[in-house]
DNA sequence: CATGAATGAGGCTTCATTCAT
DNA sequence: CATGAATGAAGCCTCATTCAT
């Protein structure tokens, strides 16, 4: 992509790091494949950037919106009611597995600068969840802490689909099914935690 | 640690990779930096392991029993019934918050050697917390179905606290609440799914 | 040689490994040593060729052309009798007796890819003297006998020069004697093999 | 071989290094695969020799025995005429051919120890050779010069057959009659050199 | 706006050598 | 007489970074 053109923008090298980001986490957001993947050279990023470092925190950023307010808005968009766009956005996030390769890496990061996207991202998401679990009638305080449980249940399945899938059921009906009860649990009335 | 001392063991090197390992995950796990953590130098790494790799998946076997057959015998030495066991087994792995960064980076390792030793990890303790719902009196087949359910969960619990312990409350009786809305969720009698 | 400027061309590295080659052999096409002679650093070596394998490679791609077109053209451009261009081509490969260590070693090399190229090195000798015989006079089958000889005896000199010279007469004309001998019992008439 | 027993003797590292010679030449004598070999440990080595230089010393004074010594012996034990010897020495030199891929290496070797032994080994073949050239009734002076170009000739065939087979006649006879076609040219009447 | 070229830190590996026991 | 363990020089390779043009 962005291939064959001349004059890149360093708008064109986000897109190359995030595509790098996707496939291969932090550690691929290395300057030389990118480079060869946009048919330039290293040259051109530390013409644009100052720093691989600068490259991928831009990268990481781009990444945030994508993975919060992207999501958000495409769920909100399609409408329906708390529930259903609950059940929509497990689908989004459990249906494109192998663009979750990356997110997995991003998500267990060391890197301090890394670690501050994710939690940034981590909040939207969690407290996005609390808000459809008080749009569905949750009592606030109670919705919070089902958000935490939700959405930790969410990346432990993320976790089983990129790295072990043999323990994840195979067919997709059954992972339909899974959703369903988890939504359900999340918005069944008697939870005390 | 080991430091001062002469002649190291192949045994040594296994607990210096573990360090390294549980700080760095896999990647972590460089024969020269664990040399100067050990106050020794490569050559005796190469003394006792034909290659970084070599020494790479003796700590990770040495990993792998921690993460099951340890863990699990300190939960079951213990006794209790099924549903205090289960509640034992989140609080080990979930108290031990430091020593869960680097397993996570070894959960998502893409390396093949890595992933076979994290799908036995796994395998091993899904069927344990299955067998623990078994014998609480649950239906085989769906006990088989909601430990994938409460390790997902877990997974994602260790993830929070991994990368982003401000989503997660900060008040130990907190976290023991949630232990105990998870294993209540767990054993609780209806549940499709 | 070739040291003081900057920007080397990956055609100084060949002429480095080149004379790395002539001075100790295809072990001496070491990437750092070769790098210091040329007043440079392991990573322009790596700049211009992906591995030291590569470079090896060059080399004796190089090698071969001298060792073969080089040397035949060189004979032929000076034009002459067959025999006395047989006479030509042995003066040119015993007097050289310096460059000619290298030679001998890559000769000996066991390496696969080493051997390929002396095997077509000593093909094209053999043949270029075969049809210098021919031009002689000399029955092509009987030509194709004695061209193995030749190159043999000639082999077995460059051996003595290189490595015995004391066991090789010292003065000029006694070498050249020599010469004249090999040409003439190589160009003589009943020599049945 | 020389293995199952314990206690070994500066002999049994020699045995050890001239078989190591034999197979990979001089660069083979490497102290930890022979050790290998003899099922001991380096630590061995270093009690019986000061250096690595030391044993490769000692392997080669006892190769120069068998290359010398130990062949003129074996051809004079048999006796019959200077030519029939004469074939007789090319026949052990040239059946032999894979023991001689150590040789050609020790034969090229640029340390100056291995060259000061492969001096002492050439000479003393070429005045073989030339002994056996006078008996034969050649004058002494001709006799001389003969006997280098005849050594050259077999170290050339020494090299092809073991770096170019293929340029070589494959058929066993093909190659006595090389044999016989070069003790024929030597011991011909007619050769000013 | 970049390219081509080079630098150097960091990590892997081999192997002669050393040394305490 | 050796073993087991360690050292360190040398060479391979990668990759972020720098720099002249």
């Amino acid at each position: 992509m962005t291939t064959g053109k001349r004059q890149l923008t360093a708008n064109d090298w986000v897109e190359g790091a995030l595509t790098a980001l996707a496939a291969g986490g932090p550690d691929a957001v290395a300057i030389e494949p990118i480079a060869a993947a946009l048919g330039t050279t290293k040259g051109s990023a530390y013409w644009h950037w100052p720093s691989r470092r600068a490259l991928l925190i831009a990268a990481l950023e781009r990444w945030q919106e994508v993975a919060t307010v992207g999501v958000i808005e495409a769920v909100e968009t399609a409408g329906g009611t708390a529930s259903e766009r609950l059940e929509r956005l497990l689908a989004i996030t459990t249906t494109t597995v192998e663009e979750r390769q990356g997110e997995l890496l991003i998500l267990v990061h060391p890197d301090p600068d890394v670690r501050a996207v994710v939690s940034a991202v981590t909040d939207d998401r969690v407290s996005y969840v609390g808000r459809l679990l008080v749009e569905h009638g949750i009592d606030p305080v109670d919705a919070e802490r089902r958000a935490v449980l939700a959405y930790a249940a969410y990346l432990g399945f993320v976790h089983l689909a990129a790295a072990t899938p043999e323990a994840l059921p195979q067919a997709a009906e059954a992972r339909i099914a899974l959703q369903h009860t988890l939504v359900r649990l999340m918005t069944s009335s008697p939870n005390a935690s």
